[in-house]
This record gives structure tokens, sequence and C-alpha cells, in this order.
DNA sequence: CTGCGCCGTTAATCTGGCGTTAATGTGCCT
DNA sequence: AGGCACATTAACGCCAGATTAACGGCGCAG
């Protein structure tokens, strides 16, 4: 597999180059955003793993371009530990997978091989959710929204999870029982409202636009736009 | 090359004993969990061809044990189609490479070359693991809190190390049993909720910010930021 | 042999998440 | 309008899960 790194720090490209070229991958290096964008365009690669810091063009622009160029060409992103932020807007631009440094080569190959893999079967769920100005962490399990950490309980974080993996569609009340409560029996509990009612209170409390839609006789919906 | 397969699968260790024996290669075989530990630890080999799936002593136990006595054998893995997770465990706990059941022959191959051809050498993990105030050096296993040495056992040493590797990420119960103690049934005990306590004793006590946070349901997680 | 420290179990207590209930509110249909 | 079905919300008791202290066993050093 022909792999394109976009990587300024030499140690790493030395670390990574060794080790995906012993997994017997094909790795192209671009040192500099637009050397990378560049290479990009011009190439196709099975996938391209692109660091966010680098110098002069951003990590996240060389993203964008690169996707509004009309490359489909799986994207990992390398970020630092702390940048939650960093995750949220490479995401939105399009990458599919992101790891933070210092990582394990081992889980990279993991992560790699799962990406190459996609649309042969097996999917991999994006490790952060963004609904409009809701983030969700399916590692941390911190939600956040407009920026504001948000505290939700075991249930509620199943919830909102369901209903941002389905955003912008209705997902019925049986649905929704079945993924987060699993029982798909018992059809005169109250506790699918009682939660919406609790993940409303928390997340669209005070918000002047209320995300969790009601439709009547349906179910319930996450706005995804605006 | 001499290659130890730990598989109960009569037909599969057939086909690979007769397929490898061919490519010039000595096979043991070992059929059990605790007789493939035996073999492991008594005799060197060039590899290890590791099923998940075998009764009584799991496979990953067997990889953690392996680790644990010093073995650096590169270690196949062999995996169900659907565990995406059953690998990210396997290759934290050790595992080079994985394949997953049914695989072809072919690649199989390629695989077992790839690992051999490196001889399991780089396994880069940084020395010393730091978050927030915290440090933890790999090598001396000295741990500071804001410049202040902790006094830990060998328990609370590696719980800290896992949530430190770990950092920012909720850590299941399940995971820390599996990786701590090794022994992933038994979810009867209360050593995990135990040693948590003790950790946050020496760690966070007297602290003004604790690191450790208890996610309700969901497990634990050493956070990595303010 | 003796003392000490680590380990894992047990058990008591506390906390807060869970699901039920029921009262109230809202809109749709005849 | 009125009735009915569905939705919203508040309040409550239960209990699983989390916290904590205390105990006994075991290995190791003296």
């Amino acid at each position: 597999m022909s792999i394109l790194l976009i990587e300024d720090d030499e140690r790493i490209v030395e670390f990574l180059k060794r080790g995906l070229g012993e997994q017997g991958h094909a790795v192209e290096v671009a040192m500099t955003g637009s050397e990378g964008l560049e290479k990009g365009r011009q190439e196709v690669y099975s996938l391209i793993i692109l660091d966010v810091m680098l110098p002069k063009v951003d990590g996240h622009e060389v993203c964008q371009e690169l996707r509004l160029s009309g490359i489909r060409t799986p994207i990992l992103m390398l970020t630092a530990m702390d940048g939650l932020d960093d995750v949220i807007t490479g995401l939105r631009l399009g990458a599919d997978d992101y790891m933070t440094k210092p990582f394990s080569f081992r889980e990279l190959l993991a992560r790699i091989e799962a990406l190459l893999r996609r649309g042969g079967d097996y999917e991999v769920q994006p490790p952060v959710l963004v609904v409009q100005d809701i983030s969700f962490d399916r590692e941390s399990l911190e939600v956040l929204r407009a920026g504001r950490a948000i505290e939700l309980t075991s249930k509620e974080l199943a919830l909102l999870e369901l209903l941002m993996t389905s955003a912008g569609k209705v997902v019925s009340r049986a649905q929704i029982l079945e993924t987060v409560w699993g029982s798909s029996n018992d059809p005169l509990t109250n506790i699918v409202e009682v939660y919406i009612r609790r993940l409303r209170a928390k997340i669209d409390e005070g918000s002047d636009n209320p995300l969790i839609t009601t439709i009547r006789g349906r179910g319930y919906r996450l706005e995804a736009k605006a």
C-alpha cells in the first residue's frame, strides 16, 4: 500500500518510514504542507498521514485543501496530546481518524489497517463525533457544547451518542430503547422521554438554538445543521 | 526458522503445520494456553503464532504472560473477524501483528516473513511518561508528583502506568483488570476499586486538583489537562 | 522464627444514577 | 369545542456501583 506521510519532524519521519516499510507499505514523505498538497493532488495514495503542526501551511489547511480538490483518500491526523480542539476541527475538515502524539506504533498500525480495510467490511467509527457546536469524544467521554464541558451520566452519554451518529435523521423511540437499553419490549415505560428530557436540560437549556427536536409520533432528531 | 503454534483447532493446526513445513519452517504445536506458555518460556523460537480464542487460558493472557516473562519473540495473533477490540488489546499486550480468521495462507506467509525479518526490535515507547505534574520513569520506576517523590508498590505502578499511557481516555474496569491483573474473569472482585483508592491516597491526597476521575459505570480517567 | 509490607478479600457505608409514577401540558382529529 | 393520544416535566424510592476501612495470608528480610 502506498502511503503519503506529511510531517516535518525528522525523527518521526524516520521512525514511521522504517516501521511502515517493514510492514510492506511504500512511504512517500513530504516535509512541508505545500509539498504534501502537491504530492497529494498529483499521485493517488491509499492513505495519507498528516501532522497538524506544520510550519507555514497548517495541517488543517492541507486537509481541507485536499478534500476540496476532491481527494477522498483516508486521512489519519497526528495531533498533540492536549488539542481536543485540533481534533474537532480536523474531523470537520475531512480527516478520517486521528492519533495523539506520542503514540504507540502498534496502535498506529492497528488504525492504519482499519482505515485501509474500509470499504471491505467493517467501518471504523471516528473517535470524536461533532454536530454543530456539540462534540463527543468516544475515548475520554467528554462532551462539549460551544466549548463548555458538560457532565453526562452513562445513559445520557449512550443516548447522545446514538443521536449524534444519526444526526439529522429521526430516531424512533423503539430504536432508542433497543440501542440504549437493549430491551425492545415493555412498551409502557417512559424512560426514553425522561432521558430526552435530562439530555435537553443539560445540552439545550439556556442555549438559543435547541438541537433536540421532537417529531410527534415518530421520534426525536438531533439537528445536523442550523 | 522455528515457530511455536498455539492453537486448539485441529484443522488449522494441520493446515499450518503442513504449509509452514513446506516453507522450511520447523513447527512446534501447543494445543492449550498453558502448554503454549510452558513451551514459549522453555524454548527460544523465532516466532509465535497465537490464537486468541483458546479454552481456559485466554490468548491475551498467554501473550501478556510471555511478555512479562521477558520473552521478546515476535507474536502473531489470530483473531475472529469481528473483534477490532481484540486486535487493539492484543497489540497493547505485546503482540506484534495480527490476522483475522479466515485468512489466506499467502498473506499469512507474507506477514510471517515481515515479522521474521524485523526480529521484533523496535519497541519504542517513551521511557518517561508525563501527565500534568506527574512523571513516571519506566526504567527507574520513580514517580514524581509536583517534584516530590512518591513511593508506589508494584501493582500501583502498573495501574498508574496504564492510566498514564491512556491519559485523557476513560479506562474501563475490564481493561484495567486485563492489563494489570491479566485475569479478565472474576467480575466479583473489588481489587480495581481498592487500588484506585490506594493510588488516589498517594497521588491525589492533599493535592488541590485530583487527577483520577471516576466516570460512573464506565471506568476511570487520568485527566490529561487542567 | 519473627516482623513487616504488599496483596486480595470482605464487608459496611455512601452516593448518585436509574426507572417508575403521576400530574400537567400540547397539539391533532372528529 | 372537546376528547384523546402523545409529550413534557417533577418528584421519589431503590439499589448498583463506588468508596473506604479493616483483616488475614503470604513472601521476604532480618
